[in-house]
DNA sequence: CTGGCCAGCGCAATCGTTTGCGTTAAATCT
DNA sequence: AGATTTAACGCAAACGATTGCGCTGGCCAG
């Protein structure tokens, strides 16, 4: 056996229990209160190095660990965030809740994963339960442009940081992508190739996300000379790929001729591509397509899939920052984070015959 | 405003904090050990109902919200259990995450995520953070066939179930997938198909899933009468697509004919995919491949991956009410239990010509 | 009429930490 | 040398809930 191995504790216990805080104290001779000061490094200047060896050799050889359930009752802190997101099973958030986690634990900290599933009525009692456990903030991945509930418990000081989209209340911090720019680039990318009727499949319009990448496909489409056609824009309601398919259909029925397609996002693309193959449409022959985020796999498509790459692991871990930040100086003025993108070609677009 | 809305406190509190038990006893006109009896159902028969509803009304009019970190200091419950799984970006685990938090959910209990990366020390260092939560019990999806942390553990009391894969020892209760008979199902399908020279590119011995797929291979093969040929079957490093690659290019490097191949996951089978794109090899005209779970998204691969379908929802519920029976009954036997699958025949595999 | 029983409730300890305050003894100043 | 600061530590009260135990008063039986 080694000498000192952390899981089952070394030293003898009271009572088959783990160690306390009282253990440690005891066996080095010195009151609970002096134990508890010399463990915590921003309070050991309060004991004397001596003590303060003699107790963190004792915990040591106790194997203590500190109970952050008593921890929490008497400081009113938890060191834990709540994390609320639509469904944990889209492939965006798996990379987020990593980069969230990844600064979290560095200090400390640990998440609640909640999922709403998008609806408003779980929403409120997902995050009322997170309240009840003391999160001391939460980073939010579904808000809506019109989220009251949202605003009410900022109002009410509730510390919480928006990832991938933001209410239209500014003065929630946020980190997003900068999906204009991406936008811009996929436009850009099919303009080079050649394409001049370029539709776009919008995201619904209750999401920032949908809205300003619909504002800035247009304003993409005119700043390269082209007709701004409102036939050529379909909004889909929700962001995944049965409404997807069903806004291509609209835009392919709508008889309006276009060459190209940017898409919402890669889910929306990923309903194009089944209209196309119901239709018997050759993608990219007959049509280009270009998606936004770059999930995992998309490469192996058929075919693999042109798209906007965005961050998300970083998303997650800018987020996981600012609302640390937040928490630490509550008097911080609210900051919007926006990640840069990159334009990742792959065979869904191509050269306009 | 409405009368009773549960976020604000809608009574009046203290000063500005939410009420406590204390408060909704003064408020009654009870103490407060009353009041706890009061709300709590099982000792409510401990007041006279007359009370019972004071105590109860006063709560609900304060927006009373019990405090769980009190809670847990003084009964040692967390109403919270740990899931240990090697890394959430997996498209394999958000399912059973989801699963899992379906059961919790109702039974009042949240799970505390950790991703191992793989990383036994890691492992260690978050079980044993986990364990300092007070966790209650621990669903571990990282298990390796010979784990003595994880042994440790279960010896120490700790209740688990592992998911997906076993120990060798049975004394763990688990849930897990028929992979045996998904195997079974993915030969006898390309038997059918006329394939005789039938390869598999196992997923690592270490563990239970890698071994128990390989051995029902072997096994499939012989009972369908064909050459149990060992150059035929090549182990991967880990389950996923860069090692499935390698194996497909050292299966190939073997020049031991062959027409199909039953890869051991889906991302193994993707790594094949790879090497087929490198080396100009069409699938599922020269091979035809099979993968297993169904992860998300495959029919829009290049070609859509027949596959073996594994409930991971339903993995993830068993094993959420299988560890709160554990909880609620210490003494209740383990239980190992496998869950049917289902063949999912896509374009990845063809007629043998 | 007295003793015993029980339902209903309050008292106070407890869970493991943190922290304001008081106490001691050593160190510094005049 | 005596007065005063200060470093180091202990005491005890919290944090908010749960729970064993004891007390009270009403009820019934003997």
């Amino acid at each position: 056996m080694s000498p000192n191995q952390p899981s089952p504790p070394a030293g003898e216990v009271r009572r088959g229990q783990p160690p306390t805080l009282r253990d440690v104290a005891e066996a080095a001779g010195v009151h609970a209160a002096t134990a508890s000061r010399a463990l915590n490094p921003s309070t050991r200047r309060l004991v004397s190095a001596e003590t303060a060896r003699r107790v963190m050799k004792a915990a040591k050889t106790l194997g203590y660990q500190p109970n952050p359930i008593a921890r929490s009752l008497k400081t009113a802190k938890s060191s834990t965030i709540g994390l609320v997101i639509p469904d944990l099973t889209n492939p965006l958030f798996p990379p987020i809740v990593r980069g969230i986690e990844n600064v979290l634990e560095a200090e400390g900290y640990s998440a609640w994963i909640v999922n709403t599933d998008n609806d408003p009525e779980r929403e409120r009692s997902r995050i009322d339960s997170l309240r009840s456990r003391q999160v001391e903030g939460l980073i939010v991945a579904t808000a809506r442009l019109d989220h009251p509930f949202l605003e009410k418990l900022h109002e009410q000081g509730v510390k919480m940081v928006l990832v991938n989209r933001r209410t239209e209340n500014l003065a929630i911090p946020c980190v997003t992508a900068d999906d204009a720019t991406g936008i811009a680039l996929a436009v850009r990318h099919l303009v080079d190739l050649g394409h001049t009727r370029i539709a776009h499949l919008a995201g619904p319009h209750s999401t920032s996300t949908g809205v300003v990448r619909a504002r800035a496909f247009r304003h993409a489409v005119r700043d390269h000379g082209l007709e701004d056609d409102s036939r050529l824009i379909v909004e889909c309601a929700h962001w995944n790929e049965a409404d997807g398919a069903a806004a291509t259909r609209e835009l392919l029925d709508r008889a309006t001729p276009f060459t190209a397609i940017v898409a919402g996002n890669d889910l929306i693309a990923l309903g194009s591509y089944d209209v196309f193959a119901e239709r018997g449409i050759s993608c990219p022959e007959e049509i280009s397509v270009v998606g936004f985020n770059d999930m995992p796999y998309l490469d192996k498509l058929r075919p693999p899939l042109t798209t906007v790459r965005v961050p998300h692991h970083d998303i997650g871990a800018e987020a996981a920052r600012m609302l640390l930040d937040c928490i630490d100086d509550p008097t911080r003025h609210p900051r919007s984070l926006l990640l840069p993108v990159t334009m990742v070609v792959r065979a869904s677009t191509a050269p306009l015959r």
